[in-house]
DNA sequence: CTCATATTGTAGCCAAGACTACATTTTGAC
DNA sequence: GTCAAAATGTAGTCTTGGCTACAATATGAG
C-alpha cells in the first residue's frame, strides 16, 4: 500500500495493523508454496490459485510481487520456488500457525474452527504473544 | 475489492479471510467513531485520521465508504455519526475486542501487547471461537 | 509428429485504501 | 465584522489485489 504518514504516538497501534496486511498475503502464499513443494515436489501457479481460491492471473501477479520481495523465484512455465528468505519465512509462519491452532484448541475451540480462524489470526500475533502462547501450552500438559 | 471467483471447496477458508479485510477497516472506523462520540461528544474527521494514523483525506474517503455501507452518516463540516446499524456493529466490535484482550491476558500476554495484538486479531475471531473464549474466561475465575 | 487441451502468461479493467496538493468552509481573535 | 488559521473537502495519483479475456507455450493422445 501507500507510504505511511508522520505516524504520531497514538497512531502506532493502527499503523502497524495496516502495514501487516500486505505481509499477510505474502505469508499465505509462501506457506502454501512450501506445502506444495514438500507435498507435490512442485508449486504450479494453477494449483496455488485453486488452493487460495483466486484466479490464476491473480496468483501469477502475486507471485511476481513475491519475487520482487525476494521471497520466491520463478522462471516461465517452470513453477515457483522459495529463496532462502522465503523458506525461512515459511518455517516461521508454519510454527506460528501450529501454535495458534493449538492454543485455540486448548481454549475449547473445535479443530475446524481453530484451523479456519487461525488462518486470519496468525498474521497478527506478535513475538511477545507467541512466547506467551508457547508457555501456556507447556504449562498445561 | 473485486468479485469472488467460483470458489471451489478447498478455497473457502482463504476466501473468507480475504473478504474479511475490507470489513476489518469498517470495524476499526466504527469502533473509533463510537469511542469519540461517547468520549468527546463528536467525531471529527481530523481526530479520526489522527487516531488511525492516516491522512485526513484518507479518513474522509473511508467515511464516505461507511456511508455507502449504511453504517454512518455525515453532513459536510458537521462531524460523523453512526446509524443504528453502525451502532450495533460498534457494540459487537467492542464486546469482541474486550473478550479477545481478556483471553490474551489470561494466557499471560502483557496488557500492552494484548491491546496491540487484539487490534488485528479481533477481526478474525468467529462466533464459535468467541463463545469458547467466553466460556474459558468464565471457567477460570 | 501433429494438434487439441491444459497450463501459463499478458493486458486491461476495477475498487479499496493510501498519499499529496489544492480548494473551500468554519471558527475564533481581534 | 474581518480575516487568518484550522478544519474539512476535493482531485489526482499510486499500489495492491482482484477479475475477465486473450495470447503463448507445453504436453499428451493418437
Amino acid at each position: 500500500m501507500g507510504k505511511l504518514p508522520a505516524e504520531g504516538t497514538q497512531a502506532r497501534r493502527f499503523g502497524k495493523t495496516r502495514s501487516a496486511q500486505s505481509t499477510a498475503l505474502h505469508e499465505d502464499y509462501v506457506e502454501l508454496i512450501a506445502d506444495l513443494l514438500e507435498g507435490e515436489g512442485e508449486a504450479r501457479p494453477t494449483d496455488i490459485a485453486r488452493r487460495l481460491g483466486v484466479s490464476h492471473a491473480t496468483a501469477i501477479k502475486a507471485i511476481a510481487r513475491l519475487k520482487r520481495a525476494g521471497l520466491a523465484t520463478a522462471r516461465p512455465y517452470r513453477g515457483v520456488f522459495l529463496t532462502q528468505k522465503g523458506q525461512a519465512l515459511a518455517e516461521r509462519v508454519r510454527l506460528r500457525h501450529r501454535l495458534v491452532v493449538d492454543v485455540l484448541r486448548a481454549l475449547g475451540v473445535s479443530s475446524e474452527a481453530a484451523e479456519a480462524d487461525a488462518e486470519g489470526i496468525e498474521h497478527y500475533v506478535s513475538e511477545h504473544t507467541l512466547k506467551a502462547f508457547a508457555q501456556f501450552l507447556k504449562s498445561r500438559q
